[in-house]
DNA sequence: ATTCTGGTCCTTTTT
DNA sequence: GGACCAGAAT
């Protein structure tokens, strides 16, 4: 370990190892660096693997540190606990199951899976819910179990409702997202004798992206901690870009009392971006207010760097720019492909550059979005095997009953639903049971669809149990399933398109066959890989290593850096968000954060886009420049073909009204 | 009667 | 491009 290459700050924080700790880490001032670093040499001084816990937020992240810890060390890690804060509540989870009446190889919800649970828990009471109903039930949900809204609050009826919801879950064998860490937290608050394991066995914790803790995960970590009291968290104020999923910057504020005791540390240098870049940045986060006054400063002075914003005509020639300059950087400056970010404030907006890209056949890695993992196909497949694993799960079971298409209907399912509510068991069992009466209460392209499938799928749980050559095993069930032909059927005269999703499937198996393969793996069981790719979800494994531009939402970028970062839609309505400021107008505080976020992702070249039209939803939409544009120092910005001055505005005001005509 | 096929609406951010 | 509801085909 080279501890030479740290400043005095990152070397005092690495040191630092007992007792509590207080990182404030500007943005690219080498946090994952001092936090594996300081992991390291905690190892070094022989505190052992078992005692030491790091959460974070990201798979990526935990993926990283870990990665980089294996190298400065090079032990085998296996008993190092790095993990995103979801992840190790599903261990905690796996380890107490028991305690909880849950089985093992339970399955986790995300959230269509739990809007469907929503439905079928209503259908039960009676109730009619139109699709708004259901998406704030589930936001409703969410926060009675992340504790910011209370249970007792609610009408009777919705009382009733997650009642239902919650009995719905233990009776699939299902968590939900918020359970994950809801649920641990409640066993630590309700069993002290479990409290005092965990406080026994980690006694070393440190928390990434502190900034971005719930309320919850806070008081999940405070009570792990409080034996030993050996807790750092690392965080950035002005980097707080969750505040919707229920984090809560005051909880740096919550630390600073409970642990009067900590040392404070402020990594206020920047290594990453160049000084113009850092200066623009500075000046965007000025206009907040209540924050932890920060200095970040640079040593950085680089001929090539450059902050430019650019205006466009639409969202085409947006992305036509974005694709020259990309083409062009990568040959005149000998830039790879993978030293590119752009970077939008919501996906849709990334649909129209990802279609370029295609056409100008740059190669590119979409990250957040409707991932890979997203697909029809895959979903289909990952259906599959929930239910190959966990025969209660039956939200896959609907899924996939009728997938191909094998005459298995509503009026089928209704009535499996009926019998099935009565007896409080899962559909599957309800369908094999009724297959077994003389008369099964179903139509007859029904009864044989229904046979044939519980027949086909009986065989492979059997294989599965055997934790051997799982991959293979999934694709002789996808095949078992005809999967192929209901793929032909679907696209009678685009057999390419079939044959692409096929691929899709045999490309998502060959990861579960590395996973599965991989002899760092000590337990490779299908329900560990479901519940991996549960979690990682959106989150692509980066197994190819070829050079691509990436191409991500702002929020799927922190952590990360390029060399050339361009930010697409800088216009008033996609950042600030209109949508999040008619929520609550003190967003825009969170809005400008994540701009910042943006901006600090870039190394030496930025560049902004602004049209003046867009599409969006079949609608030509004008637009205006956002007005954190204004808040940046303007001697700081090029804009090459100056198309903001008067004439210019008047050409602007020109086009609105041939807008108007059509 | 039941499954299937073809028209509508809507997209902030994610573990 | 998907979830939803209304008619067509079996």
């Amino acid at each position: 370990m080279n501890l030479g290459a740290l400043n005095p700050e990152q070397h005092q924080a690495v040191m630092t190892i007992e007792g509590s700790l207080l990182i404030i880490a500007g943005a690219g001032s080498g946090k994952t660096g001092v936090i594996t670093h300081r992991i390291a040499y905690m190892l070094e001084q022989g505190i052992t693997q078992n005692h030491i816990l790091a959460l974070t937020f990201t798979n990526k992240a935990a993926d990283e540190m870990t990665h980089r810890i294996k190298k400065m060390t090079g032990k085998k890690l296996s008993n190092l606990t790095i993990a995103t804060f979801h992840a190790f509540g599903v261990k905690v989870l796996r380890e107490q199951a028991k305690l909880l009446g849950y089985r093992d190889g339970f399955s986790i919800y995300d959230s269509s899976d739990k809007r469907e649970v929503i439905k079928d828990s209503a259908r039960e009471l009676g109730m009619v819910l139109e699709h708004e109903d259901l998406v704030d039930i589930e936001h409703l949900f969410g926060q009675i179990k992340t504790g910011i809204i209370t249970l007792a609050d609610q009408t009777t009826g919705m009382q009733n409702l997650f009642q239902e919801y919650q009995e719905f879950l233990y009776l699939k064998n299902a968590f939900d997202f918020d359970d994950l860490v809801a649920r641990p937290l409640a066993l630590f608050q309700s069993h002290p004798e479990i409290l005092a394991h965990y406080q026994q066995r980690y006694r070393y914790i440190m928390v990434d992206e502190f900034q971005d803790t719930s309320l919850q995960q806070y008081q999940w970590i405070a009570l792990l901690a409080n034996q030993y009291r050996n807790l750092c968290v690392v965080g950035d104020d002005d980097q707080s870009i969750y505040s919707w999923r229920g984090a809560n910057y005051t909880n740096i504020q919550a630390f600073e009392q409970d642990f009067p005791e900590r040392v404070e540390i402020k990594l206020e240098r920047n290594y990453r971006s160049t000084g113009i870049i850092l200066e623009a940045a500075n000046a965007l986060i000025a206009h907040n207010t209540n924050r932890k006054e920060k200095a970040l400063w640079t040593e950085s002075t680089d001929a090539e760097a450059s902050l430019q914003v650019r205006y466009l005509e639409n969202d085409q020639q947006e992305s036509e720019f974005i694709c020259d300059t990309i083409r062009t950087l990568r040959v005149s400056e000998s830039r790879s492909y993978n030293n590119f970010g752009v970077l939008s404030r919501n996906n849709s907006l990334m649909d129209t550059i990802e279609e370029a890209f295609i056409r100008h056949d740059i190669p590119y890695r979409r990250s957040g979005g409707r991932s890979f993992f997203e697909r029809k196909e895959i979903r289909d497949t990952i259906a599959y095997l929930r239910l190959a694993d966990n025969i209660d799960d039956d939200i896959a079971f609907v899924r996939i009953v009728n997938t191909p298409r094998r005459g298995v209907g509503k009026q089928t399912l209704a009535t499996l639903r009926e019998h099935s509510d009565n007896r409080k068991e899962s559909l599957y069992c309800t369908a094999k049971r009724l297959l077994d009466w003389e008369k099964p209460p179903f139509s007859a392209p029904a009864v044989a669809g229904l046979r044939d499938f519980t027949v086909t799928l009986d065989q492979f749980r059997e294989r599965f149990t055997l934790h051997k050559d799982m991959a293979r095993t999934a694709g002789d069930m996808i095949e078992a399933f005809d999967y192929w032909g209901g793929l032909l059927r679907e696209y009678p005269n685009n057999d390419k398109v079939a044959k692409w999703k096929y691929d899709n499937i045999f490309k998502f198996l060959s990861w579960f066959e590395r996973w599965e393969k991989n002899p760092d793996n000590l337990e490779p069981k299908l329900s560990l890989y479901l519940m991996r790719i549960a979690l990682a979800g959106r989150e692509r494994a980066d197994l190819d290593d070829t050079a691509m531009v990436n191409l991500m939402t702002i929020h799927a970028a922190k952590g990360l850096e390029f060399d050339v970062t361009f930010i697409a839609g800088v216009e008033d309505g996609v950042i600030p968000s209109s949508k999040s400021l008619q929520e609550n107008e003190t967003n825009i505080e969170e809005e400008r954060r994540l701009f910042y976020v943006a901006l600090t992702r870039a190394k030496e070249k930025l560049f902004m886009t602004v049209c003046h039209q867009r599409r969006q939803m079949r609608e030509i939409q004008l637009c205006q420049p956002s007005p954190f544009l204004h808040e940046l120092p303007s001697n700081l910005i090029e804009t090459e073909d100056k198309e903001l001055e008067p004439e210019d505005i008047e050409r602007l005001g020109m086009s609105v009204f041939t807008m108007f005509k059509d």
